[in-house]
DNA sequence: CAAGAATTATGAACCC
DNA sequence: GGGTTCATAATTCTTG
């Protein structure tokens, strides 16, 4: 038997027992499952919200400090890459900057 | 023979004649390639920026005749989709609504 | 008084007079207007597309012909920049790298 | 006195010092500060992208489950309104749309 | 408060 | 065809 929520027998069957359904399916949609997903997502994205609030705070911070934010972002980027495939990268630009007088 | 910017052996070779080069290879690379390929797509991205404005004018004049901006982006939304399409996602959207009691 | 789609009395007026009314509103909307500004932006957006589609047949053919498109798109970014700056960002980010030791 | 990063006479008498100075300036760069900044905002981003995961993994096992992921992320946009908005938003939707006849 | 930039999310394209 | 990267669209936040 299928699990789905669109199950149609069990969507069906489930109307004459709805209140005791421990699924409580609602238009054949397991509600109840739809709700648990709905509120752990709500809540992993509260947290992720206040991650990014702590970081946009130490951002503030570094300017209010003298430091250029910007430079701060790029130097992030950078540091996510590995130093072979920065190296790769800025060399064939700087071959094509040549290339066209840059 | 290869055709690529980075045949080494071409590039080698137009060292020697690069005055003469009709391609005018520049560190192994067709510098006049590369620069007529940015030049063109410089040229269109300027229309395309111009276009761009455009719109962005016609949002302001619809604001100032009174125009709800956000409702008309929907209303654009909505007629790039085929009916039938709106009207499957808004019978699946009032489905979970009610399951979750909205 | 008002010129705005919005407009009560207008719109209340309006009703009396719909298959007349040279702006046809409906519902207190100046239809013909509303139409006249999603026509004129569809419009407008499907140039912008073309334009965008120009763009990437030469990116394809500029991989086609052996140069790497990622780099083409910094140099293009570059250009955008003045000279001045460049120069200015790539010295602090150096200066920054340094104090990091990277 | 400043106490910026750039501040010139600072970087200046920080030559002299560099090595018992507890800010370990480089370049006139407060390089223990910046250091810190980049340590804590990828520990951030980290725990950040965790969560992002975790929510990701949550919508792979609705479509599993046979439920629409699209309209799940509607519903949570929809929650994060008010629900007075949402009606207003709606009402004026239906007026454009009758307007221009959809 | 409006305009612009930057970040995020969604949709498309490409490769495996 | 599924997953991953890339482009575009939209929202948000900052700045003038």
């Amino acid at each position: 038997m299928s699990d789905t929520p669109f199950d149609i027998d069990e969507a069906a069957s489930s109307r004459a027992r709805q209140a005791a359904d421990p699924e409580s399916n609602v238009g054949g949609i397991a509600a109840d499952r739809l709700m648990s997903i709905i509120e752990r997502i709500e809540r992993l994205e509260e947290e992720r919200k206040a991650l990014g609030d702590d970081i946009k705070d130490i951002f503030s911070e570094s300017k209010s400090a003298g430091f250029d934010v910007p430079t701060i972002k790029q130097l992030l980027r950078l540091r996510k890459k590995d130093p072979s495939e920065i190296e790769e990268q800025e060399t064939l630009l700087d071959i094509y900057r040549r290339a066209i007088g840059m």
